[in-house]
DNA sequence: ATGAAAGCGCTAACAC
DNA sequence: GTGTTAGCGCTTTCAT
């Protein structure tokens, strides 16, 4: 609607708003600007009736710094990149929660991005967040190999931290020991009596699904070999878990147990199993993955395994911050929770 | 790790990588920095001698602007805010995600904060982005009243476009129609048989869910007035739907329908209710809103309002980027689509 | 303790 | 067509 241009006006006219500069402090004040600046930042002492002049004038003119300006000087834009795969993951969004309020305590501006699982998109993102001079980014890498350039790339420009997914080993990392996870909720059945398993889940490059189907066929090994080969692949959808089932039953070799290595597809497979007159968790048990809302409110409510979402996104910001990210390595690696609940659990 | 200071380093000492600036590829090509800029950006046209030994230049440098200098001399930043109250809302991510999406098509990156529905901190981050220099802004206001002031100090300065909530109504707005959805629920319900009804929602003071409760008072009162009272009012969440459908059972006088403002509510509600032994849809009808993954995976499966979150993402976006965020007003007000299910079926 | 001046990296006016 | 110059709004030497 108004203008936007002013400047100082050879003429003379009355000037349409426009945000007041420190120059124009700096003259309501009569002192210099970098006066100006330093009684706003503290950075060195001003005498007391300078400073004070100074401040009735930044108010009364309702004085704020031009953040890009000072970015340019001082080379910091107090803004800090976030890449993930898909935001509307439902495990993201927490994440992305716990980060922004944490970098918010510290005045930083999360400039969010989403990949899109895709690996070309995800090195354009990185430098183009680059180029916006982004103080530090947080990057949930969608492939744990072809990922690695752009990781590279960033961490050697600004402070990364790797979230949830790892790409590259020796940049910092912040996320949950899937494998101890998974071998936990292998464990659990086992204990429950299950000796024959079925794995169903995505074709994902992430390195937590490689994590997870590693310990899944570390830990069926020891129980039934061929149980370890059983492994279906396809998306995180509630579809997939459908299709999987279905062919899971159709191959007629009902598993004791079926393991899911996200909630969605335990739903998919809960959904198929009860159409097929298959009662969980009397005919077979069931687990999913990240203990989302979906989990306690299905029914039978779903055992799953709830990582500490608010932590994992706000150690994260911590260490961008605190560029606990700069050295060789850092690995905070948090404890999953497993959730035990009624689809898992075998009647006394 | 690297050192980031360069500059034109006055003895002659190798440097340390820094980003190379245009004044550098303007050397390494032999032609002037404004030159270089005309041929990167297409601005006006150059003698194709000098702009190929600028186009090799930029390339073997790896040149790439700084945004930050760009955005302080053009006074585009190329970023839109956008201001959420709730992030792990599952209505939000997708929204955000299309936004995103959109924005980037353009070249846009979005800063997004999260106010934790207070009015107060809402404020201060408005604020905040405008020192940013944000092109756009995307608001979400909190509270339907005393966002206003935010609303309108932004608008004033920016392209502003509210989103599913609306605080100013001569500002642009995106969202659906609220009103019109929760009549088509109750119609339905009136359908099936329903007179008597209670209505479970938040006490949020956001635009929507006021929306909401003023249709369903209009549509419920003309079969039974005393039901437009019977209002309960809390959380968005299980907890909350709990809690109400303790009381509505407690109170000894079940309705006809439970009407909920929201998919978690309804689940809560869904869940004390079995628990009780009354069974949905037999003994009482239920609704939910906003048809997350939730209302789907129910059992029984949940009636529910299902909103184009991608549309209006994308639609904010594209208003806020277009600028048809500028004039008077401008509402675009998409309709919802109600999904019944059994959980509001009257078994014939 | 304070101001003048330089300059962050870029683009746009203005000359040629 | 092209280079030179100025300047976006700020912070920070460097003198005083």
């Amino acid at each position: 609607m108004q203008g936007q241009r002013c400047a100082t006006t050879r003429g003379g006219r009355a000037e349409i708003s426009s945000p007041p500069t420190i120059r124009q402090v700096a003259e309501a004040a009569g002192v210099s600007p970098a006066t100006v600046s330093r009684v706003l930042h503290g950075t060195r002492p001003v005498h007391p009736d300078l400073r004070a002049r100074t401040l009735t004038a930044a108010q009364q003119l309702n004085y704020r710094a031009n953040r890009v300006a000072q970015a340019l000087r001082t080379r910091s834009t107090g803004t800090v990149g976030m890449v993930v795969p898909n935001v509307a993951n439902p495990f993201f969004p927490v994440v992305i929660q716990a980060v922004e309020n944490e970098l918010r305590r510290h005045g930083v501006h999360l400039l969010l991005c989403d990949s899109g699982d895709d690996v070309r998109e995800e090195a354009e993102l990185v430098r183009s967040l680059l180029d916006h001079r982004i103080d530090g980014i947080l990057f949930s890498p969608c492939d744990r190999l072809s990922s690695q350039s752009a990781v590279r790339l960033a961490a050697g420009r600004v402070p990364l931290v790797q979230i949830d997914r790892q790409a590259v080993s020796d940049v910092a990392y912040v996320g949950v020991d899937q494998e101890a996870a998974m071998s936990e909720v292998i464990e659990h059945l086992i204990a429950e009596g299950c000796r024959r398993f079925a794995y169903v889940s995505s074709t994902s490059r992430a390195s937590t699904a490689a994590e997870r189907l590693r310990a899944y066929r570390r830990a069926v090994k020891v129980v039934h070999a061929r149980s370890a080969e059983r492994v279906y692949q396809g998306t995180f959808s509630l579809d997939w878990g459908r299709a999987a089932a279905q062919r899971i039953v159709d191959e007629g070799d009902l598993p004791d147990a079926i393991v899911c290595a996200n909630d969605s597809v335990a739903l998919g497979v809960l959904d198929v199993l009860r159409s097929k007159g298959l009662r969980v968790p009397e005919e077979v048990l069931l687990t999913g993955f990240d203990d989302t809302e979906l989990a306690s409110i299905a029914w039978p409510p779903l055992t799953s395994v709830r990582q500490p979402l608010e932590m994992i996104g706000r150690k994260g910001a911590e260490l961008v911050l605190g560029s606990g990210a700069v050295p060789g390595k850092s690995v905070n690696l948090f404890k999953a929770e497993l959730k035990i609940r009624e689809s898992s659990r075998r009647r006394a």
